[in-house]
DNA sequence: CGCTACTATTGGTTGAACCAGCCGTCTCTG
DNA sequence: CAGAGACGGCTGGTTCAACCAATAGTAGCG
């Protein structure tokens, strides 16, 4: 294998997926309405009879749907049933995650990450700028030591501990930038870039400017020059980024559509249901 | 009141806290977590006592229970019990809501939100960006009726019609971008918006620009000048976000504590728990 | 024709029982 | 006496069966 003793340092223990009842039925009805296959305004079958298909108990199955309910992904209303609800427009970043997994329709998936991959760039500018101004001794060290880290993984063509060593590296950032808001902001972005990396490991770009990138930044860092992290950031990201949605959509057009057809009912649905030509006025 | 046809018109109908059982459990669970009552690690009681102690089954005790594992509060495992978690580092921003209603330390309240501010700003801007980009002529026709709303209702210096007319303000800047990572990324400040708008109504800042401001943003997005937009919009918030601080420290200095004392035993952990002063290193 | 009362359906709540993972303890063994 | 293993008592996970409560559609009444 690749990964020696760093690689094993570097990886968080991430749990396996929870075997629990609740959760499976949880997953596959989202499944089910992130692919596409119930859509908005749908209504679900009632709790006895999901129960009954999902050979399981009606308190079990209750959880699910609750846990469908908090993730915003559906509605439950005393005495009127269960309806999906339009995900698109009443979810949060907490989704990105699986429906990057479960979408059905590729080309959508590119266009949410053609607009996540500029907003992630702004969270990570903005955890920067809190980082130069808030970051302790001990931060930057603590950083430094990432970055060494990476760096002569970079050397040694280790995508693997590159990828999560680079996850403990953002972690380290934001944690330097002593602010919960940003803390907050930047989690669902970091959850999906995780699970990005073991789904789609082709997706990591290994710009051959990284190792010059990290050393800048973090000397912009610890001079405390926040202009200047900001500027070296920018630059590299508009880089990584470009070489990022070039990538994914090589991976794309290899498979087209990893869902059988049929089932892409919304595909083509605007986060607004609107399908007017987007002519400007003027 | 001074609400009328335009008011009832423009307020979205919310609906009433939840009468759930569970739901009733899981919102004064989580305030004692945020509020420090309970506090990282420890542990809660089992279920089977904490159902007794709050005069219920086990069955809608856990349903509680399973809402605060999703909102990141509490880390459940089979066999050990229930453990409060580190929301500060592990949570999200739909946090910020109940976290504004049930902290204890208000100069944390004003920490956080002193960073959400111009986390929010960075938003706007992005929608503003998008925006400009791909809004239909529809979305800028209903913008443009919100705004001659807004302004008459600023004229009329009514603040309740103000407040959420300009949630649906911002709503429709958020469709006109067209993206539902823009979306997925504001809905959580929107929701915090709202609840701060009925919670603090004082926090809500009448700047005398504000309708000069609005005019000149849709024009703005109207040529699809993006720059224009952006600088528009950065000027404004600046000053508006600097007025929300001045009023809201004026607020917590007036209330200086709204839960007895004794309650607010990790007021003062930042959110990595290192107590270390911030000395730069150079 | 319009209102009311009923009823079927749906989610909400309850209580009890049993299964399964975890941990400290107690005992047996070397 | 020290270590390994069995056991018992926690904990959450799952199941079942019944009843309460909100909703909407319908049948019946005025």
């Amino acid at each position: 294998m690749a990964q020696d003793i760093v690689a094993e340092d570097i990886m968080d223990a991430q749990p396996p997926i929870s075997s629990n009842i609740a959760a499976t039925i949880f997953r596959d009805l989202r499944r089910q309405i992130l692919s596409g296959e119930l859509t908005n305004g749908e209504r679900l079958p009632g709790e006895r009879e999901l129960a009954a298909k999902y050979g399981t108990n009606r308190n079990t199955l209750r959880e699910a749907v609750r846990k469908l309910e908090q993730s915003r992904l559906v509605t439950v209303r005393h005495g009127q049933g269960v309806t999906v609800s339009d995900f698109r427009k009443t979810g949060t970043m907490e989704l990105l995650p699986p429906f990057l997994e479960n979408a059905s329709d590729p080309s959508e998936v590119a266009l949410i990450l053609e607009d996540v991959l500029p907003a992630r760039l702004l969270v990570i500018e903005f955890a920067a700028r809190s980082a130069a101004r808030r970051a302790h001794r001990a931060d930057l060290e603590r950083m430094r030591d990432i970055t060494d880290l990476l760096i002569s993984a970079f050397d040694k063509r280790d995508p693997v501990v590159i990828a999560h060593g680079f996850h403990r590296w953002l972690e380290a950032l934001i944690d330097a930038g002593h602010s919960v808001a940003i803390r907050w902001i930047a989690n669902p972005f970091l959850e999906a870039y995780r699970d990005l990396i073991d789904r789609v490991p082709g997706l990591w770009v290994l710009e051959p400017s990284f190792p010059e990138h990290l050393r800048k930044f973090i000397a912009a860092l610890e001079t405390g020059d926040e202009e200047r992290a900001i500027e070296v950031t920018r630059e590299y990201y508009h880089r990584v980024d470009a070489a990022v949605m070039r990538t994914l959509k090589l991976i794309l057009a290899q498979r087209p559509a990893s869902s059988p057809p049929g089932l892409r009912k919304q595909a083509e649905a605007t986060a607004n249901g609107d399908a007017e030509p987007p002519d400007r006025p003027e």
